[in-house]
DNA sequence: GCTTGACCCTGCCGCGGCGTCAACGTCTCT
DNA sequence: AGAGACGTTGACGCCGCGGCAGGGTCAAGC
């Protein structure tokens, strides 16, 4: 038989052929005259046999040790292996598979990009609440702050993000909260090109420290490592009045919680 | 922020926030005189958006796609897509263990390799009902039949391989059944070095076609193409009287069947 | 001033299982 | 004698980075 034939019987390309041979995983024929690659029963029966095996999810590398290995023995311990290893990949799928649902069945995606479920029903209590119905002016600040709580809980290990969500309902459970919140954000967006040294700051500052969950204090705890840094990236990225606004708002909770 | 300050506080290698540079999916920032990279906030929001894209388990050029297109419109359907093909994902490799376990829980491996279950079982009954207990004398002619076997089931068509599975129970449905089929395994191997003038080889022929399943005829319903050149390479596998009595039992079993 | 160690830079190879050219020789049919 | 279907070797592409080579930069300690 040549490449072609064997290829059609066995159900595969014969570059699929031709990769094995290079592999090892199949012996390489005698050859015709002109070259052409001779086949016999022998490499079909082998070829078959590779096939029952890679179809089964395992790798080239570990047909060769089944084939080399010649008896069952060795093969039960590799299938062994696979069927663990394929149930850590189906696992991982249906994880990924509930949490796409779960984000497809809320309808909305929110435009920070797709977040957690626990999360996205907290940015709908706060857009619901927003006061006006549908087209309530955008807050900047209430964007930059649905910004940062989804990057946190990205970025948090699993306890810190259990126990940043729950800071969080808890801070969010009434109306008045929310409200107090908006108003906040309203504030700061109203010191965007404001100096530093604005009156307004204070106010700004006290009505976010109302909004401020104690728990969440202080945030090194959220963000472990590269607390410098981040926070300096932080307050960098918001007007100086709004930066002056917010670390004196983080004082005044800090105090609150002693 | 430095670029291992940004990649610790989003959690991945500095080697991927570079790598995401390179596919365009993350600006490079400004770069500080010695030429380090200098990320501000909005890179960290950015990279953490990445990341739960890829998270969800969207590739980068579709990441990008997604990016790109602003809005969260696109990425419902990039979704919807992700999803069907998980799904495609998760009932192949349930399909795989599946098999695996009936495998394994199957027990002993056949030196073939593995097989489908159908055919383990019969297998298992050709073996099982060999005469002697354990030590039987193996066959070569026996091994021979149960690799060809194996061959023909991974190649067949589905509906092929049905009809050979239900004419193979149907040839192997009796005790008497298996015996006559030793006895052909037994006439076959004698004829190993002999002639193929040999008077022995119409006795076996005429055990061999007592034993072939009518339905299978002739054989290039199973094995469509590749006809000649496949049929040339079963018949030179084995010594010329071998052949010649499997030639004359296929003629036998098909003037049987008229 | 010199070393040490922790960073940073660019750039290229490797992985798995082939698909897909490219550039060429060989056979068969007409 | 040309067309078209085979065969040959060889190399690159895919994906998401990891790892290495071969450098530069900076702060701290001697």
């Amino acid at each position: 038989m040549r490449i072609g034939e064997l290829a059609d019987a066995v159900g595969v390309t014969t570059r699929t052929v031709r990769h094995y041979h290079h592999l090892g995983l199949l012996p390489e024929p005698e050859r015709l005259p002109n070259g052409y690659r001779s086949y016999t029963l022998r490499h079909v029966v082998v070829l078959a046999r590779i096939r029952r095996l890679t179809e089964l999810g395992l790798g080239l590398a570990e047909v060769r040790d089944v084939l080399a290995d010649e008896a069952g023995k060795d093969l039960a311990e590799v299938l062994e292996e696979l069927d663990a290893d394929l149930a850590r990949q189906e696992d991982a799928i249906r994880e990924r598979r509930a949490r796409l649902r779960t984000l497809l069945d809320a309808g909305e995606l929110p435009d920070e990009g797709p977040v957690s479920p626990e999360l996205g029903a907290l940015f709908a209590d706060l857009e619901h609440a927003s006061g006006s119905a549908a087209g309530a002016p955008a807050s900047p600040m209430a964007a930059r702050d649905r910004e940062m709580l989804a990057l946190l809980e990205t970025t948090a290990a699993p306890q810190d993000r259990e126990r940043l969500l729950g800071a969080l309902r808890g801070a969010l459970d009434s109306p008045e909260a929310v409200a107090r919140a908006h108003r906040a954000y309203a504030l700061l967006d109203d010191l965007a090109d404001a100096d530093s040294g604005d009156p307004r700051v204070a106010e700004a500052a006290r009505a976010l420290a109302d909004c401020l969950p104690v728990e969440l204090l202080p945030a090194d705890e959220v963000v472990p490592d590269s607390h410098d840094s981040f926070l300096r990236a932080f307050y960098a990225d918001f007007a100086p009045a709004q930066a002056e606004a917010i670390r004196q708002a983080m004082r005044i909770a800090g105090r609150g919680r002693r």
